[in-house]
DNA sequence: GTATCTGCAAAACATTTGCAATTCT
DNA sequence: AGAATTGCAAATGTTTTGCAGATAC
């Protein structure tokens, strides 16, 4: 993935492409494994030795707010992120504690409205065994 | 809400009823209105002056693990409490961050295997604007 | 009398905040 | 220069932990 895709993504919901924006964006964006802001910094200071987590947590703020990212807070108090890409579901193994994707179609989408309140967004997560601690 | 109630549920799951469980459940299942361990801990302090609040985490810890009492951590920090009765989604309004009960059927109720992933529970939530914010 | 339950204080940990330093145009 | 971005260090607030004391059976 080239700085420049990410570079016009970031243009298009009016957030500067600062350098270290582009470099968290792209790792969200080609790791799609739910980091958490720690492991988000820690990889990317390999790269970036400079880079502070305050500027992680502002980036991803920013981030969030303009709908790139997704916060993930599924059953624990560290907060996960994800790519705000398509739609899915997820599932957490109560084993490995693993946070996986779930590609099923949301049915609920598309519903404007429930019980006078009006709906801006959906999120539906499972618990579960995952496939790998089933054969453990 | 009569306390042999309380602690016939707490029998059937094979939690001792002690006095500061009985009414930290009696609490969750009659007040059902989202509280934080804080809430918990502030409303009952003025029947029980003693209560500490690592009982309150040690109990609602034990009423999660038997599932009595669900934990939800939605969008935020501080995790919030629910008796674990019925089956039903939740709103969170992006105004006055009130957390409200939805009660559709969940469309995803049932299904006991997706990706071959053994599913275990389900929880949909949904971020909006609730009704009464709408009127503001 | 031994298990369990409870409470206090300290520790751990994620996140936020204030402000100074840096960078970019 | 001026505005935005970044980084450090301290503060905040929730949750966990270790251990001692209390309680129950």
């Amino acid at each position: 993935m080239k700085d420049t895709e990410i570079k016009s993504i970031l243009y298009e919901k009016g957030v500067k492409p600062s350098f270290h924006r582009i470099k968290i964006l792209k790792y969200l964006l080609t790791s799609r494994n739910h980091p958490t802001v720690d492991t988000i910094h820690r990889d990317i200071s390999s790269e970036i030795p400079t880079l502070s987590k305050t500027t992680v947590y502002n980036t991803l703020k920013l981030l969030n707010d303009r709908h790139i990212v997704k916060m993930l807070t599924i059953e624990e108090k560290e907060v996960k992120f994800d790519a705000a890409m398509d739609d899915h579901a997820h599932l957490k193994c109560i084993y490995c504690s693993q946070l996986y994707d779930i590609s099923i179609i949301n049915p609920l989408k598309g519903r404007k409205k429930i019980d006078e309140h009006i709906i801006i967004d959906s999120h539906i997560y499972f618990m579960g065994i995952c496939r790998y601690c089933q054969m453990k």
